[in-house]
DNA sequence: CTAGTTGCAAAGAGTTTGCATGGCG
DNA sequence: CGCCATGCAAACTCTTTGCAACTAG
């Protein structure tokens, strides 16, 4: 339970805020905040109590070993699909009424409940083709 | 590159034939594997050479450190979207005219072309609800 | 016989943790 | 002041690699 508002955790936020709509590796970011100052385990230990609360989402790009961490910013970010370039590692918010024909549409003819959280589907996007 | 087939390989890919429908983590096709004496960086260089050639896929389920890797079974399973079940690991596939409508319906209104093969949706299966 | 493979052990890469110190409330 | 958070380094876990022995074709 992280109750303390501390200089890490400010730097953390405000980096993560910053690069909202990318996606990064634990890496990059202990990377670039040791340089203002925190240490890398409080960049792990900020990142795992920051997806606890929900504020940090882990995705995982096929293709690569490591796990990327992306701001959970808006709160409507919880009910949206997201999609991501794999070329440019932008994430963007697929439009409601899409995202909602889509589970609809796949909750009926697959009998599959789709978590709109966890999804993240892949490809390349109109900036980068 | 020439290939050989040896009883290490046969017994990785007769075992990711039997557990075609489920994702496993290298961990777990290793501990398994060793049993059969088949040697840990045997199940790795394998693993990775297969997957170099289409036969495995890497996935990986959000929330979970790991990587998994899953059986690329029939031909089909690359023009088709996957669906898998957050509770008992197995996977699915989405039927042909559901997923074309998907890929289509994402290119028109967000001008976004979805990866077929990278993008595993997730969510929770029927018979787990 | 030749080139791809294997096992083992050592090396790497990335992440976590113990503990004393420091800082928020 | 009490407690949580931080730093640092050691500990860990998972994966890759060097090398000599081995084997499929």
């Amino acid at each position: 339970m992280a109750r303390y508002v501390t200089k890490q955790r400010r730097s953390l936020l405000g980096y993560l805020a910053r690069h909202a709509d990318e996606s990064l590796t634990a890496q990059q970011v202990a990377a670039d905040l040791t340089a203002s100052g925190v240490s890398v385990s409080s960049v792990y230990r900020n990142l795992t109590a920051l997806e606890a609360e929900g504020k940090v989402r882990r995705v995982s790009r096929s293709g690569s070993r490591e796990t990327y961490y992306q701001y959970a910013a808006a709160e409507g970010c919880r009910a949206c699909l997201h999609l991501a370039c794999k070329r440019c590692g932008r994430t963007f918010h697929m439009g409601m009424p899409a995202a909602d024909a889509l589970v609809d549409r796949v909750a009926q003819e697959e009998k599959f409940q789709i978590d709109r959280e966890d999804t993240v589907i892949y490809g390349v996007c109109k900036d980068c083709r």
